[in-house]
DNA sequence: TCTATGATTGACGAAATTGTCACATTTGTG
DNA sequence: CACAAATGTGACAATTTCGTCAATCATAGA
């Protein structure tokens, strides 16, 4: 499931860490010595690490600062464990910004609903690779959209604007929606540049350019199903 | 899991469809009447058709050519269930384009076993929407690439190009293959296009270029973690 | 039907993007 | 060290893309 970094010098520990976490379905990564805890953490990249502040040589708190203040392990989440259940340990690891800490003994059942709760937070968002819609396939991973098998020409503006579109079928996106979406604009909803846009869009679907409806005064929407055209 | 169709005028056969289907996390949709099948198709747009050739007032297998003749229903697998064993009821219904078919009476498991196999077959790709490597991170969604929060604005190429490489870290791109997912191109490994694009990536990166790595006569790769640099 | 509001459209110029070329630099090999 | 091959670099012009504007059109409500 996820990649875990623990960062402790008793043997023992990590060894009981290391089985809960991998009867989890986690890959484990484990390492005593402090001053190799930011490269390890560069190297391997993990997704989550657990750092005694007990470790010979140097201060956990110190191994903590060097991880934040590197730009590559920056956002990675950190659980500290403590043996000391002093105030001051608490505070100096809140205050150096750790996401949740325990203090020894813990209990393993304790460390893994914390470390769960952690990953949870930082949880990945998945996308579908290939987006259908009718006639229409969205490849997010070549960037690119065709029709039938068609490929169609966008420029990234109206590539943007189509897959913010069909990001939500049949739902109306409000101008401010999509010139923020598309143009990270906050405001501005009275120039034609949305407008514009659409209308390249319309041309270059060509037929299918009725996908996209008008909503007055409300935004526009993709239409999964085409509106049939009156045949009057 | 997945959204099915199923066409059949016997309430007896489509109950026993749905449950099954059910009990395994599916969403069914059904209908008995053959000449709504297309609307109903284009309607609520289901991962896979299972449709009986035995209909009241239009034959399946023409319900089957309609379609297939939509665009917005032609990449939509069908598994076909016929009551008559006949050679000549199967050949219509493979030359037709069905994916799979059974005759009737069918055992409920064996066309579980089937609507799985067709279903895995049609799998959807996942990927994350976003990607980070070291202090990178690529938004899919935004289709935006920033380094430590800080947004770096590329144009479509240079994007397509550091997904590529990004998509695989730490693995040698050969300058056909990027040719290939960047341009679509065949061959002309020869033209400096690849090398001036690396060249901007790189510039509009600083200092971050360097996770971009050159390997002679082999291609480019994004090093996950950055070269350091020899200081003599 | 008339009117006000909002959407569509075509045109335009500024700016960005792109591929290519010539030349420079680097690298590996003998 | 010399050479050949491959990559890096800067400049250029053609093309594409983008936002804006004004005129036209469509729609809803009076």
């Amino acid at each position: 499931m996820s990649k875990i970094l623990v960062v402790d010098d008793e043997k023992d520990i990590v060894d009981l860490v290391s089985l809960h976490l991998q009867r989890e379905g986690h890959e484990v990564v484990s390492i005593g010595n402090g001053l190799e805890v930011l490269p390890l953490a560069v190297k391997s990249a993990p997704d989550l690490i657990v750092l005694d502040l007990m470790l010979p040589g140097i201060d956990g708190v110190q191994v903590h600062r060097r991880l934040r203040a590197d730009t590559r392990t920056r956002h990675i989440p950190v659980i500290m464990l403590t043996a000391r259940a002093q105030t001051n340990d608490r505070i100096a690891g809140l205050e150096s910004g750790a996401d949740d800490y325990l203090t020894k003994p813990f209990s393993p059942r304790e460390l893994m609903l914390r470390i769960g709760a952690v990953l949870r937070r930082s949880q990945k968002v998945v996308m579908l690779a290939e987006q259908r819609i009718g006639e229409f396939l969205l490849d997010r991973k070549n960037m690119s959209l065709s029709i039938n098998g068609k490929l169609i020409e966008l420029t990234i503006t109206e590539l943007k604007l189509i897959t913010t579109l069909m990001a939500n079928p049949d739902v109306i996106h409000s101008r401010a929606e999509l010139l923020s979406a598309v143009w990270g604009y906050a405001d501005d909803t009275h120039s034609r540049t949305l407008d514009t846009h659409i209308k390249r869009l319309r041309d270059k679907l060509g037929d299918h350019g009725r996908h996209i409806g008008t909503l007055r005064r409300q935004g526009y929407l993709f239409r999964s199903v085409m509106e049939e055209l009156a045949d009057t």
